[in-house]
DNA sequence: CTCGACAAAATTGTCAACAATAACGGAGCC
DNA sequence: GGCTCCGTTATTGTTGACAATTTTGTCGAG
């Protein structure tokens, strides 16, 4: 059954957030066609409600709408998600780079902890769990970093690559190569150098590309 | 007369079209109200084509949308700006190094001719077509590196920051500091040479900054 | 059996009207 | 005189229905 939650008021931000995690959940796989009429009535909500959902997704980079044709998931590519990945490169470190000039003691500490905890998870096995602190470190460091136009695309991009970004982190190894990055850029934030953060936010994103692309021609080995 | 344009097709894409440029070229200025009813009158289309053209420009950056109390033309910030140009700092200089990797012979020629005719522009004081010619540079220097992703984001950018864009380009002296600077990019692309052109768009962007930052201090001096 | 035209169904684009909400103004009260 | 309360007005949020377009399925000719 998708109808999960077909009860809940039809508010226009509900059903963009209700559709966006139905996407990012991969209740919505890609590809798959977005019915006006049956988005309606699987979240209760009007017609024109749920066109508005689908245009802001659109812009988002979720959906793909084509004149007279319907909106359908978005299915990024590797080569996409590559792309994605070089930007996020020029952004987390910029944003890298200005929250080590800006960071507070309080949010040393901050981080500080999160680092720890990301340690802890990774020697537990708990995959999971470490693929939420890395969300959370990455958006805190955003928010740290005050570069609001930054943080901003970042998260967009963040919503397009989703799917990948889980199945890189769901390869065995992965968390052991992308904890001391992770460490090295906390590290660097904490210490008030920018310069080897903005390096550090390079060198994580460069290993993030170099995995994607591993990942994929593991996945699909057509050495032709 | 507003209405200069009513009698046009009402479809959905030229509405957006219509609006966004309305506000680009400044007919519609920084927070203004945009009441729906209104639009729908001068464009000659249904309101909620127009709503649907407003989420849409919400999403680029361009309107901001608050619920219940309508739309209005975002105001962009100095510091909005200085931010915006900090990211386009990171990315351009990525499409300058990509560009720098793939661009062919042909293109080569291209970005000469791009070149010359700026400094042609420059040398006769035509202030417009120097602004003309520079999109038209940074626009092409976006394609030619093949990074869609960053070129979107930063066509995105581009329609937040036009007015301060223009600002900076009418302030006398302008052109004659920022030809050089897109020279240097130029050559470091056609010489097939990434690090150097990255570091030519980071120059640039940085002296883009610069003249913000210095265009608002004249404008509004309050030295307290 | 394949191809093309034609009809039917599904889906999106558009519109006008209705309901809900927030800004505005004036009257009454302390 | 200033403040609160309440009705008015302007504007957005939502709904349902209608028109336009694309896709699908069918039939007949070659």
């Amino acid at each position: 059954m998708t109808e999960s939650a077909a009860d809940r008021q039809p508010g226009e931000r509900s059903v963009v957030a209700a559709i966006r995690d139905a996407i990012v959940r991969g209740e919505f796989v890609p590809n798959q066609r977005l019915v006006e009429a049956d988005l309606s009535a699987q979240f209760g909500a009007s017609r024109a409600t749920v066109r508005a959902a689908l245009i802001e997704l659109t812009n988002e980079g979720l959906v793909e709408r084509v004149q007279n044709r319907g909106a359908r998931v978005r299915a990024v590519s590797l080569a996409e998600a590559v792309e994605i990945s070089e930007v996020r490169m020029m952004l987390e470190s910029l944003c890298a780079a200005k929250a080590a000039e800006r960071i507070s003691d309080a949010e040393v500490g901050e981080l500080r902890e999160l680092g720890e905890r990301m340690q802890m998870a990774v020697a537990g096995g708990d995959v999971v769990g470490y693929s939420g602190l890395n969300q959370r470190l990455h958006r805190r460091i955003r928010e740290i970093s005050g570069q609001r136009t930054a943080a901003q695309v970042l998260e967009r991009l963040r919503g397009q690559s989703v799917r990948h970004q889980f199945r890189l982190a769901m390869r065995p190894g992965r968390p052991q190569v992308s904890l001391p990055e992770h460490l090295a850029i906390i590290d660097a934030i904490c210490a008030n150098n920018p310069e080897k953060a903005a390096e550090a936010a390079r060198v994580h994103l460069a290993s993030v590309i170099e995995a994607l692309k591993a990942a994929d021609a593991e996945v699909s080995p057509l050495h032709a």
